[in-house]
DNA sequence: AAAATTAGACTACACCGTGCAGTGTACGTA
DNA sequence: TACGTACACTGCACGGTGTAGTCTAATTTT
């Protein structure tokens, strides 16, 4: 089992070969998931040899990942780091709905979500690296930041932990439970921007200090 | 494609035969999902001989379509139908943060959810079914009660069916997603279950009437 | 010229679904 | 009791297909 930490060892960057195989990777094993994916169609969808992309990759299991890899930091971006969490509650909060919900209304970064999913039992690894780099790392930086506000008294006592996922919980629920389950959504992307006001507002009537 | 409505077309008991490989085709479908399991490793682990799964069923994919449709029902139950609505408000909403939390944290469950997310790009009509028998239900059953709440004054005035799905993901959101994406979770199921107050307490914050 | 890349044949294997000969069992008939 | 029959089931082999990964000889690029 190829380790998610052992793809991209080096920052040497890609070639331009490389770039169309991970590419055509990146599409396919996003679009109908790892079994499904033959390395006959990655080498057709990226114009290449088979034997060039095996000259590149191991195996399919080590393309997979190092896909995988890469696409679960790039789910990372924008990073909740870019926010700036100096301004008042209500700003803070709207800031940080707005990256939870333009990340979860996004076809591709669904369709990456999808994947992990389906294929977490058979690599579990991918399934800690997607946390560590997107909805976890989300949710710490916003439970230190509840900390913190709480600390000072600007927030109800509370579990921050706990708080910040039901945030992301009641920030995206609606809308990521329906994708991923059902596949279809009854709210367009515009329509999900929408909510952060009412998603925000209630959250600050749960939360406000005592 | 065998449409997930095709299935159990009539109400006869199964025998012992198709229990068991309907059993075994559940253990191996959620465990593994759809194209790592083969009919030879569901005849196996049946005690059965292949030639009689297909004695039963035409093919792998009705095979899939039934189990996983019966299973979507069973997802259902115990039902939003059988919650007592007549309650106070806060009374209504733990026992529905109950009813979601058992199911979020019931590792059977957890593995059909896991495959429908896996599998609903190639199985359209399951992710359907899984929606509509479960969390879609419930849903709309919380957001009629949520208008009805409206109307009598007892609770903000805010869209129903959005302040329902909130519901749900502010009570299932931390366990959840956790859960699916990483395959791992912080808290245990005791844990889970322990913070059906919390949730309700604050869910109850946001949407008490002006 | 040397290195990279190509197309395509090839191996070894797994899988889906079928065909078939034979076994076990229940039940009806002499 | 003895026989015959219907029927479900088993075990195994097989055709056709798809796949991971390798090999080679030719071609392109540097």
């Amino acid at each position: 089992m190829v380790k998610v930490d052992q793809v991209f060892p080096d920052n040497e960057p890609l070639n331009e070969k490389q770039r169309q195989i991970v590419d055509a990777a990146c599409k396919l094993f996003t679009e109908q998931g790892y079994e499904v994916t033959s390395m006959d169609k990655v080498a057709a969808e990226a114009n290449v040899s088979k034997r060039t992309v095996y000259s590149y990759f191991d195996s399919k299991e080590h393309l997979f990942c190092t896909v995988m890899g890469g696409m679960c930091a790039g789910f990372g971006e924008p990073s909740p780091d870019d926010i700036d969490f100096s301004g008042d509650f209500r700003t803070v909060l709207t800031e940080s709905a707005r990256l939870i919900l333009t990340k979860v209304t996004n076809p591709e970064k669904l369709l990456l979500m999808r994947t992990v999913v389906g294929e977490v039992e058979q690599f579990p690894m991918i399934g800690q690296t997607f946390w560590n780099e997107g909805p976890g790392k989300m949710r710490d930086e916003m439970a230190n930041y509840f900390r913190r506000m709480q600390e000072q008294g600007l927030m109800k006592k509370s579990d921050p932990v706990l708080a910040a996922s039901r945030f992301q919980g009641f920030v995206a629920g609606p809308f990521l439970f329906q994708t991923l389950f059902s596949g279809t959504c009854d709210w367009s992307q515009e329509e999900a921007l929408g909510t952060i006001n009412d998603a925000v507002d209630a959250f600050l009537r749960a939360y406000a200090p005592d």
